[in-house]
DNA sequence: TCGATAGTTCAATAAGCGTTGAACATAAGG
DNA sequence: CCTTATGTTCAACGCTTATTGAACTATCGA
């Protein structure tokens, strides 16, 4: 549990693993409240999404998040930190996070993305 | 078969669905390919899509297409019609569709979006 | 050292998905 | 009318997926 997880590079992140990755409840909940919480400190904590599910259901979906490219995880003791590989994404496929997060935050109620959530009141 | 098959409304056309459907890579080529003949005819019939898939397998990414709300079939004859709803789509997710076919447009070969297409030899 | 905390891994389950071929429905053309 | 072409519907299959709880690992703090 100590060293830092696998990662795919850059050129590896594709296209349908993304959008099926955004595709499931869960995983664009956990990808707008990273969005959200860029505004702050562009990291948050695996606990910090208990809220939206069980912690080793949890896990599986931070394992695609992370398989398929979204996102970054950094280990730090105990914790795990997390955060959108922005950089990356925006060179792979320009345009389409923001798009999806606009078209998520337009239909934030609908999603329920903000049901339970322990983070963005901090904002 | 003679009837208009059932279409979402614009509303309830549903973020994650939209997605889905889009990661899937038969049915990304087929919006690839639908995307492309718009500036030329806008339509494209099912048969013009027989190189992606068998009849019955493409008949079934038609329906998950048409009921997510992505395109609009109409029936003339024994022929079906089909062609992006790119304004309610654009009225729901602005932005999202360009985003996703600039996308896959950069990873065109790699997607294998024009392989065995019998169509875009049209333009 | 001992316990508590954070998170993963594993096995099991149930549900959904994509694919196939056969049967079917509809319309056009001779 | 009969045949052909277009496309759908159905049942079946194998595979993947999401979810759960229990067991496990690793780290921090007292």
């Amino acid at each position: 549990m100590s060293r830092t997880p696998p990662h795919p590079t850059r050129e590896q992140i594709e296209l349908p693993l993304v959008l099926d990755c955004l595709s499931d409840p869960i995983r664009l909940a956990i990808v707008y409240q990273l969005a959200q919480q860029e505004r702050v400190s562009s990291e948050l904590r695996c606990g910090d999404f208990n809220g939206l599910a069980g912690k080793s259901n949890l896990a599986y979906h931070f394992a695609k998040l992370r398989e398929c490219g979204l996102m970054l995880t950094r280990v730090a003791g105990t914790n795990r930190f997390m955060r959108l590989r922005r950089e990356d994404l925006e060179a792979r496929f320009p345009g389409l996070l923001d798009a999806v997060l606009r078209s998520a935050a337009k239909d934030a109620e609908r999603l329920q993305l903000l049901a339970t959530c322990d983070v963005v009141e901090a904002e």
